[in-house]
DNA sequence: TTATTAATTGTCGTTTTGACAATTAATAAT
DNA sequence: ATTATTAATTGTCAAAACGACAATTAATAA
């Protein structure tokens, strides 16, 4: 078998963000760390990129061994590589940002790993570049849910406008004027109302949506503008 | 030294979509792959990442070594990594893609490779999976046009409006109205109008513009609106 | 029955958009 | 010299979107 002559070949690795949201708070899923260096310490869900997958399948397997679940949003986002990066030998790493409902998480949990949820503005000191991955992958969150309908992948399948909302400031860490907003949402035609009313928040109780997904999917690049002076 | 055990390396390799633009149409710079195998076909630029470098330097090495050009655009787009890629052995290819002024280029140009500029629309068939990188860096220079003011990096110091059209025009693939178009163009109040005039390709004469750098770079990030009815 | 609370719907002036027309500055033709 | 021609530039206007803000509604608690 042929080679290229003389190049160095590294380890390749995926390195996963999980998002998700409990209703209140923007959170982040962590693990303890299993292997040397750092063992024990919190990171990145990650792996190595196996010989017969791609790193889209690595960053997929890693999730469903760690958290169950499958079929999660996932998006590369892009590749750490500095060469010192990893203390023990040159490894570059994939980086990928993922929105699950955390309650759907909830439910498979495995305990075989240390995993837990932090809230992203109170979570503890990451190994490596983890806490770089981390900003890079907050910062182009923000940036896809300011225009394209991505952050319905981080509720349950029935939610209510006002839930929506909150999630939306807290991605955009900014307050967003409600009436306004419910507008700018419902006009985008994704959104199917709901018969039920979630009473668990107040008095009156707030209708249930669920997303379109004919549109959803057939319009999945749909190009909106979902923020008010949107800057990035 | 410590080792991963047991974990398979990899080659890792970056592959250049140059950009350019004549005045006329969108071009991509194509050069004859130097080894084997393959030898001679049309391919992207690209080379191998070294022990030393990120893959972002490694990228800007490759430029600089093939156009003689340093500092041009650059930007990141994607991983390449289906294992069966490349068929001599596993090489991982990181995608980035680059926006020059084709007239800088050909002032600088490097005879020891056989580079060539070839219209977007009119190029001849690629190795491996560059096609699909063409493709994917197609739509991805085409999102970013529309929301930040790239496309000036493709253009000589000064330029006209008409020339800045035709250039979004090409990018889109589309036709825009020349009387909006400017409308918007001049309204980012990132342009200075210059004394001078264009006096090539009209009796009239254009204005040329030159780029207000200082709120260029102060607001790289700028998100307008460029193009209409923007889906992407 | 009334006070309270949060959800929902509504108002309105300003700005932006996109479709379209008129004017201007130069050269070429008569 | 005057006029036709061409492309650049500036202008018009109605519709839509935006953002700041207020009023109404549906429920429970007092």
């Amino acid at each position: 078998m042929i080679e290229y002559s003389g190049q160095p070949h590294y380890l390749v690795a995926v390195d996963c963000i999980v998002f998700g949201f409990d209703g209140e708070h923007l959170k982040i899923l962590l693990v303890k760390r299993g292997l040397e260096p750092e063992i024990n310490k919190w990171s990145l869900m990650g792996g190595f990129v196996g010989a017969n997958e791609s790193p889209d399948d690595a960053a997929n397997r890693v999730l469903k061994k760690m958290t169950g679940l499958e079929g999660v949003y996932l998006e590369q986002m892009q590749i750490y590589g500095e060469p010192d990066r990893d203390p023990i030998e040159r490894t570059l790493s994939v980086g990928y940002f993922a929105l699950i409902d955390i309650h759907k998480y909830e439910a498979q949990l495995n305990d075989d790993y240390e995993a837990e949820w932090f809230l992203i503005n109170d979570r503890p000191k990451l190994i490596f570049d983890h806490n770089q991955m981390v900003a890079d992958a907050r910062k182009k969150l923000r940036y896809k849910a300011a225009l394209h309908p991505i952050l319905f992948e981080m509720l349950p399948k029935k939610f209510t406008i006002p839930q929506l909302h909150i999630l939306f400031e807290e991605v955009n860490d900014t307050k967003i004027d409600t009436r306004n907003f419910s507008r700018k949402i419902t006009s985008t035609g994704l959104l199917i109302k709901l018969a039920e009313k979630d009473r668990t928040g107040s008095k009156k109780g707030a209708f249930y949506f669920k997303l379109d997904k004919k549109k959803y999917h057939a319009n999945s690049q749909a190009f909106l503008n979902l923020m008010p002076n949107l800057k990035v």
